[in-house]
DNA sequence: GCCGTTTTCGGCCCGACTGTTTTCAGTCG
């Protein structure tokens, strides 16, 4: 958690600086830049997969994008003595309190600096008596309906998340857009923003259509039911809260327009910088309307456009962030990636024999309806009391029960027999290898002390003779748990080595590996497999979020084993284990 | 503070909406 803790104290760099800016000695464009250059470089050490423990030298950190001579030593100073004497410094210029007022949504710098300066406020409490007492609405350029949407802001601050699932938004954004085209005003209409792009969390829906009548759709939109409270409305974007609690942006544009509008809309902001910036030395200039050259529009209608006028390939959504694919689209190397039609099986899944909720026979028929060739049935090992283990007496059992499915005529796709096991604290598994070695494809996953290191957990799981995939290898819950503080350089050294696959796990609490330690282990070689660990069978539809993450890591097919045809996946579970033996 | 078909200083994306203002600062996308 060093990268996280390092991200944190460069963004309280920039917002200290903001707050002060106007004490600061040098000029304030300059300065603005300054605080960028922080801010920029929180966000590749927040994004990076690798610890900045193993990058501790100055040539690597320097190589680090946004990092430069001035980055890299503060860095090094915090590794190596645990802070960074200018922070220290900094922190006490302004009360710690203020840097939680700023996290409140319509409050920036300059109110806080005004409240704090004013008032003397330090603090959400004192803002918010301050709110009620009617002194902040006396303040210069602040008012009665400023002061107010405060005290709700503060409120709605207290109450709910920051960030919510990509797997619970999704679905209401395809909703919305249903509704969206029910309204026939719309002409094309597309989701954007975070979502587009795959990100594990996110933290608002957005979404963008082209139309004729952009006033009739926002009319239409804000008396819709979903709606709970509109935050702001103009003639080419409205933002609302919803009442599921989720903030969401819709952008209305011309239909000419809607290709720029997307790719603006789509970002990230990071990739939408550094593209207007290299489209300027070009001579051009890209807005949400279109791209421009003596502001005359040569492009627009669609994404495309705006990456070809710029002589680069245009980049899938979900690798916009900036960290080398604009690069890659200039050069034309950009990756073919991995879709979801690619998929073939899915080798993670629970039946009743542990704590699935369908049978065999019912996830088999399933799996065989989405068009799949195989799948593997992985049900819990006998410690996991709670997930309701098979025991060794009842594998017998299910392994006759595969064999006789495998042989029913009604069933065209192949079961494998296969198990969850697993991987106890001393890194020993809980079945024996004369148990493991009947299995057709062994999933060694972590269920217990989850918050520990557990590198050599996982590297003893994959030097067992039987194992083929470790499981979820971070054993996060997104919003509830962070992963494991693994080292990952070692893990996908030793995956790459013994030929173990690692498990993309494609359900939307876990997202495990995600795009950055995929993009990472890839590097090391590594092989991957997306599994959805469906406990019913509506959560094999979990696939798709797992595609994302393998997508935002930049793999093709060829690095997904279960993109094979059976006879290659057998193949390749042989391989595994030959390795090991 | 970072960065370079500008190799080392001078740039650093561009626009919408609100509230309070009478011309725009502040915040957010
Ligand atoms: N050019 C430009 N585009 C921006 C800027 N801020 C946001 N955007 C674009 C890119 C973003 O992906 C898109 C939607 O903005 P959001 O604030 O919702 O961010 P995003 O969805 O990427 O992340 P999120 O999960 O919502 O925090 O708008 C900006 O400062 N400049
Ligand atoms: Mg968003
Ligand atoms: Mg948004
Ligand atoms: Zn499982």
């Amino acid at each position: 958690m060093l990268n996280k803790e390092i991200a944190e104290i460069f963004n309280t760099f920039a917002d200290v600086y903001e707050i002060l800016i106007d004490e600061l000695q040098e000029n304030d464009k300059q300065i603005s830049f300054k605080i960028r250059a922080y801010r920029q470089a929180a966000l590749t050490l927040q994004n990076l997969s690798q610890d900045l423990k193993v990058l501790n030298t100055k040539k690597h950190l320097d190589a680090l994008p946004g990092i430069g001579a001035a980055f890299a030593s503060k860095i090094q100073e915090y590794i190596n003595t645990g802070k960074i004497a200018e922070f220290e410094q900094l922190k006490t210029l302004v009360p710690p309190g203020l840097l939680d007022i700023l996290n409140i949504p319509g409050l920036g710098p300059k109110k806080v600096k005004l409240f704090y300066t004013q008032l003397g406020i330090t603090n959400l409490e004192q803002l918010a008596k301050a709110v009620k007492e009617g002194q902040i609405e006396q303040l210069p350029r602040m008012g009665k309906k400023s002061a107010d949407k405060i005290l709700e802001a503060i409120n709605r601050f207290h109450l709910q998340p920051k960030r919510f699932l990509l797997g619970d938004a999704i679905p209401q954004i395809e909703s919305i857009i249903e509704d969206l085209k029910s309204s026939k005003l719309i002409d094309r209409i597309s989701y954007a923003g975070s979502a587009r792009r795959q990100n594990v969390t996110v933290g608002d829906i957005d979404i963008i259509c082209s139309t004729n009548n952009p006033a009739q759709v926002i009319a239409y939109f804000k008396k819709q039911p979903y709606i709970n409270e509109i935050i702001a409305e103009g003639n080419t974007k409205i933002s609302v809260y919803l009442q599921s609690k989720l903030q969401m942006d819709l952008r209305v544009v011309a239909p000419h327009q809607f290709g720029a509008a997307l790719q603006y809309f789509t970002g990230s902001k990071a990739h939408n910088v550094k593209l207007r910036t290299i489209a300027k030395t070009l001579g051009y200039k890209i807005n949400e309307y279109g791209i421009f050259k003596e502001n005359q529009c040569v492009g627009g209608e669609n994404e495309e456009d705006i990456y070809k006028t710029l002589k680069m390939r245009t980049p899938p959504p979900e690798i916009r962030e900036n960290t080398g694919e604009i690069e890659l689209a200039q050069t034309q190397n950009l990756p073919h990636l991995i879709n979801l039609k690619n998929i073939r099986g899915d080798l993670h899944m629970h039946s009743t024999y542990s704590d699935g909720k369908q049978s065999i026979r019912e996830m088999t028929e399933a799996a065989q309806a989405r068009g799949y060739e195989y799948i593997a049935i992985t049900d819990h090992s006998p410690s996991l009391h709670i997930a309701k283990g098979v025991s060794e007496s009842a594998l017998v059992e299910k392994k006759a029960e595969i064999d006789k499915l495998n042989n029913d005529p009604d069933i065209k796709i192949k079961i494998l027999f296969g198990t969850e096991v697993d991987i106890l604290a001393d890194g020993t598994l809980d079945y024996p290898n004369k148990i493991l070695k009947t299995f057709d494809i062994v999933i060694a996953s972590i269920h217990s002390r989850l918050s520990q290191d557990n590198t050599q957990r996982i590297i003893s799981a994959m030097q067992n003779p039987f194992v083929h995939i470790i499981g979820h290898p971070g054993t996060r819950m997104l919003n509830k748990r962070d992963q494991s503080p693994n080292d990952w350089s070692k893990i996908f050294t030793v995956a790459a080595q013994t030929n173990t696959i690692l498990e993309i796990n494609a359900s939307p609490k876990r997202l495990d590996l995600d795009g950055n330690l995929v993009k990472e282990a890839q590097k090391y070689g590594c092989t991957f497999t997306i599994n959805t660990d469906a406990h019913n069978i509506d959560q094999l539809d979990f696939m798709c979020y797992g595609v994302g993450q393998a997508r935002r890591g930049y793999l093709t097919k060829a690095d997904v084993i279960n993109t094979y045809s059976l006879k290659q996946l057998l193949t390749k579970l042989k391989q595994s284990i030959n390795c090991k033996a």
